[in-house]
DNA sequence: CGACTGACTCTCT
DNA sequence: CAGAGAGCCAGTC
């Protein structure tokens, strides 16, 4: 069971600075589709140690997971603003930070 | 085994 | 785009 959890954090690693991603599309990245909200659970589990870009994290609307008044999401939108994403109204613009792994290799092949 | 819960998602309105 | 409802999956009691 744990493997699981070893698998999601190593997709989140995957996401670069910069860019975010749902739960939903990590799950299946990790081979664990319709497993979304296991991600989230994971991500609770994530020891400080890995360094987990949790932040990278959302839903699938681009809307943080937490509410925009707690902690957690200052946090999170703080860690996100850091890297360059603008989040306005708790919420990311995913057709502009959205993350794709082939999209991803193909930019990084085009100069830009 | 059944009932409840949650860092989710999809569909319809 | 936002809200409501139903579906899904793993954990916990």
């Amino acid at each position: 069971m744990n493997a699981n959890y070893q698998r999601i954090w190593n997709t989140v690693l995957a996401i670069p600075a910069g860019k975010v991603s749902s739960y939903g599309r990590i799950a299946d990245l990790a081979g664990l589709p319709g497993r979304a909200r296991l991600v989230g659970k994971a991500l609770g589990y994530a020891p400080d140690a890995l360094e987990v870009p949790w932040h990278r994290v959302l839903r699938s609307s681009g809307q943080l997971a937490f509410e925009a008044a707690s902690k957690t999401a200052i946090r999170q939108a703080r860690l996100l603003h850091a890297e360059g994403v603008v989040v306005r109204n708790n919420r990311v613009d995913l057709k502009i930070y959205g993350w794709s792994p082939d999209i991803s290799e193909m930019l990084f092949g085009l100069d830009y």
